[in-house]
DNA sequence: TAATTGACCGATC
DNA sequence: AGATCGGCCAATT
């Protein structure tokens, strides 16, 4: 069975990234009120079945980087669907710039708490 | 119980 | 702009 409310507050800011836009752990982490809990993030994640349908191929590392090793399934899965997304993937790293997803809108539309 | 690792971040070179 | 170093937090061995 799983989990904590704290992993359960991670995944439900991973559902809440909207499609064709990404965000970064330490993001992530804050918004799940862990300020510096980047690493429980990607723990979150990893132990985040797939049943759940999380978009954790949104989830990208600082510097818009890939955070799983260059030539791992993992890394060509999140590849093939940020592409599919709509989001350009080079070199293993992606524009930030264009697909840096920032939670301001949606605050104002969920209401700030 | 202590030590090590891991889907990381920010500053620095 | 990209790569490296040290530091943070929790789970696993």
């Amino acid at each position: 069975m799983e989990g904590s409310a704290v992993v359960e507050s991670i995944w439900r800011v991973v559902a809440t990234i909207p499609p064709g836009r990404v965000c970064t752990y330490g993001e992530i982490a804050r918004l799940a009120g862990l300020p510096r809990g980047a690493r429980q993030v990607g723990r979150a994640l990893g132990k985040a079945p797939a049943s759940l349908g999380l978009p954790w191929h949104r989830v990208i590392a600082a510097g818009g980087r890939i955070a799983l090793p260059k030539g791992s399934a993992g890394y060509r899965t999140q590849v093939g669907k940020l592409r599919k997304e709509g989001i350009a993937v080079t070199n293993g790293r992606v524009r930030l710039p264009e697909c840096q997803w920032t939670p301001d809108l949606d605050e104002l539309i969920w209401g700030p708490p």
